[in-house]
DNA sequence: GACCCTCCCCTTAGGGGAGGGTC
DNA sequence: GACCCTCCCCTTAGGGGAGGGTC
């Protein structure tokens, strides 16, 4: 590629060369990023030829999301490996961002299949049905249910805040099947999530009685006393733990009431 | 999980059990977004447990990274169907910014080994090397060079520009073989990007005899004579076309005879 | 002394006028 | 009439004081 040409363009003439905004310029001008090579005595701003490819290079690094003030400092003695390092630092940062992408990608695939399924669903009705093998997180300690109320709701900010992003979407409590059978339903829960991750477990494949319902928290036992009647009629019994899981609850709904609820378990016929 | 009590909570607490910064609670308010339950004689707001979902609901879909406008207009009446669509959406607009994000990658990557690869370099040594294939992509015009300045400039910005961010980093000229030998060097050039994409083409493994070296564009000519001396000498032949590559040029240095050039060309000996 | 309140200013990278002169 | 100039206001989502009242 040559040079060597004395044409100057005007602000707008330049703009439209390096295809840009002029506003661009006037604002480069202002921050002194990238001057006009000069002023004319009418006070109109002239560009050259060899300005060029610095503005492509700033342009460059600016398509990369590196911040202007990086820039200015960065110009002011551009070479390899101040430039090395300045990509560096921004690989970094473009991996956590895309990172952070990922998780919200998950949540919003999540929040879509939920809607999905909630879309389909029949209120109220025992099914049995075959699920697919599901990887969950488990809270480590079991609730305290004669905690106070900011401590249940502290312990379940700080489960969901640990998943990040991608726990935000399908969780719920568990309650464990022995500990259900013997006790009742207020002993023995943990926090869940539909999550993979590196300390979640395996929700095995199997046959499952799944019920929805949208009632307020405060009915939830009933429909969990509902599925049980339900299953002990038609002789099935309880082969794992009890999933009571918040489809998207004040996510998409206003009042309580209408909050949609799906407790799962998976059963073995009595035979 | 259960509700109901009658606590109250300022500003502060409230903040605290969430997990957020106070001024985000008045910020919120500000805008009526998510306002508190109530203010008391003395101007405190206070806040109740009730409160705690819809506001975690508001921090999921923010950490999703949907503007608050939409929220505002989403919880006037949010409902599974409506929520659907809005993730659908943020899922169109994550997929490209991640599409986006993994493309600077690339770019940065390239810059990162460019200047590794700069740091090694003897300048102005020609150098006989096996090089495995790569993809680049040539231009589809050949370059006029009795085209206008502002002809030439328009041109190669519309070559670089078509390739995206990822084709700012490692680009220069190829000059084809066959016209080369006859030519010399100012005909029948076009422009080339080292990338894969669609139109990319395989440069082939092979010896390659490269010259890198320090100089402003007029005096490349002379580079390009020194390395065809130096392969008439030595016994090799052309096999390929010539790749006359910018290295970085007005990223990584101030001044044009700052610029890094490197010259390769694939060769044979001459038996 | 710790906490709450209401202004008010600040941040990024330009985009979009208004009002007035210049080619 | 098209183009250039210099203010000046606007956008997102809060963060950080200052100055003054309240528990």
């Amino acid at each position: 590629m040559k040079k060597k040409n004395n044409k100057t363009f005007s602000t707008g003439e330049f703009a439209k060369l390096l295809e840009v905004n002029k506003d661009t310029l006037l604002y480069y001008d202002k921050i002194d990023l990238f001057k006009p090579a000069g002023i004319h005595d009418n006070g109109y701003r002239y560009y050259t030829f060899e300005q060029f490819d610095h503005f492509m290079a700033i342009q460059s690094l600016r398509t990369v999301e590196l911040p202007i003030k990086k820039l200015k400092s960065y110009f002011d003695e551009p070479n390899a490996s101040s430039l090395q390092q300045l990509a560096m630092e921004q690989q970094e940062k473009v991996a956590k961002e895309i990172q952070k992408l990922q998780d919200i990608q998950f949540f919003l695939d999540r929040t879509v299949a939920l809607t999905k399924e909630m879309e389909q669903v029949s209120y109220g009705e025992v099914m049995i049905k075959q699920l697919p093998a599901e990887l969950v997180v488990h809270s480590m300690e079991k609730i305290d249910w004669s905690d106070s109320m900011e401590a249940l709701y502290e312990y379940s900010m700080q489960f969901i805040k640990q998943l990040g992003v991608k726990g935000l979407a399908a969780n719920g409590v568990v309650y464990e099947k022995d500990a259900f059978l013997h006790k009742g339903s207020e002993h023995v829960t943990r926090l869940f999530c539909r999550l993979d991750g590196p300390s979640a477990q395996t929700k095995p494949a199997g046959l499952y009685a799944i019920i929805y319902q949208k009632v307020g928290y405060e009915e939830i036992p009933e429909v969990l006393h509902q599925l049980l009647t339900y299953l002990q009629e038609e002789g099935w019994a309880l082969d794992g733990d009890l999933y009571e899981e918040y489809l998207l609850h004040s996510l998409s709904a206003k009042e309580e009431k209408d909050y949609t609820t799906k407790i799962s378990v998976k059963v073995k016929p009595i035979r």
